[in-house]
DNA sequence: GTCTATAAACTGATAGAC
DNA sequence: GTCTATCAGTTTATAGAC
């Protein structure tokens, strides 16, 4: 049972602009903490990726909760950036739930699982640090469904049997289940198809209507 | 990165009939895999809670490989038994869905994730005999949900906007995913509203009526 | 920034006495 | 069944040279 060990400060000048080599010690974590969790890999393993020695890692991220700090971090922003992107490239609330949906299954066809999904599951061995950015990672979903649920009731295309928060919710909450699931069984597609639901019965028909909506076509659409 | 390794013949006649001390064993360990991960908890730490030495859980389960498997035999089996009893005590299918979601709820009450939903997170790194028992976990769970949403279908009561089998599996991944979301926020009542609206949004409404459902009281209601 | 070398703690596991 | 003693390997981390 390991605790969690003090961290010292960290060298200055590093948080805000992440230099090359530390973006490819985030890059080789990410990937691995993503198919093996937080506490399936080691420096070790980020060394070997890298062609590195352990020791060159530690000037970057002098302990691993530094390391799964920044993971987070990078993973967060990088996450608002996409929301951003959908916010500004479709205008209609399904066509911004399927690409939200899309950006899931993305994660899933390279074997990843959610970030933050995955430390949810490892939440109660993980710093203080990083258990604080894991629910501020889901807070910051629940918010953006929450707003674009709003927009589809405003519009008069969702129908919901509750609030858009509570569906929003149910959302992260099902999607976040389907890709554990999903990667389980090493099939996308079961993902998909849940996700297909998932999105579909939140349509003005109350879930038994539109199937093959013909907005599937203007999503971006992985595999 | 650790390998797996081949494991060794256990010692005859432990499978079938577990010793009282191996039942301890397995009560503890199941603890610490439900809230920490397999990962995440070392012989050490059930050694420590047993007031025993390490090299006595080797006699009881010579790896871990083959303490994970035990694990998930006696998760799944008991899993089997409480389904059994929800088919024997109960005839309405939305009876069986609550009892059901009841189950998740109550191991949550004790901070857990469900056992084969952690190790599904942890599913890359796991011996493949343990791999494949969470996949079997998971297909017995869609057999039943699928059954039940099956009986509902024709007692008229379900609408279902896809096939019996379809909905199962995004309830099980819903399921899931909101118990992991939960246990990050410490908030029970997070995966009750979850279920709740899941499981409501399958009867004849379509998921827009019938909302503080008479049928609530009937369920065995935690918390 | 990256290296060599090293440390201290922990991990899963075994041998053999009682 | 449980213990003591011991193991080889790993994990996170530091000191100091280049």
């Amino acid at each position: 049972m390991k605790r969690n060990l003090p961290t010292r400060n960290p060298p200055p000048g590093r948080t805000a602009a992440p230099t090359a080599a530390a973006k490819g010690v985030l890059d080789v974590a990410e990937q691995l903490a993503q198919t093996r969790g937080y506490n399936g890999f080691s420096y070790a393993d980020v060394a070997a990726q890298l062609g590195v020695t352990k020791a060159s890692l530690h000037y970057h991220f002098p302990s691993k909760a530094d390391l799964g700090r920044a993971l987070i971090d990078r993973y967060h922003a990088a996450f608002d950036s996409a929301l951003s992107a959908i916010d500004q490239q479709a205008s209609d609330p399904r066509d911004k739930l399927r690409q939200y949906a899309a950006l899931y299954e993305s994660a899933l066809s390279n074997e990843r699982m959610c970030l933050c999904g995955m430390l949810a599951a490892e939440y109660a061995t993980l710093p203080a640090a990083m258990q604080q950015r894991v629910t501020a990672f889901f807070d910051a979903n629940e918010r953006w469904l929450t707003t674009v649920l709003a927009q589809g009731l405003q519009a008069g295309i969702f129908r919901l049997s509750d609030s858009a928060k509570e569906r929003a919710r149910v959302l992260l909450a099902a999607l976040e289940g389907a890709m554990l699931v999903a990667r389980s069984y090493g099939d996308p597609r079961r993902f998909h198809a849940a996700a297909e639901q998932l999105l579909s019965e939140i349509g003005r028909g109350g879930g038994s209507v539109q199937r093959n909506n013909p907005r599937m076509r203007a999503a971006r659409r992985p595999r």
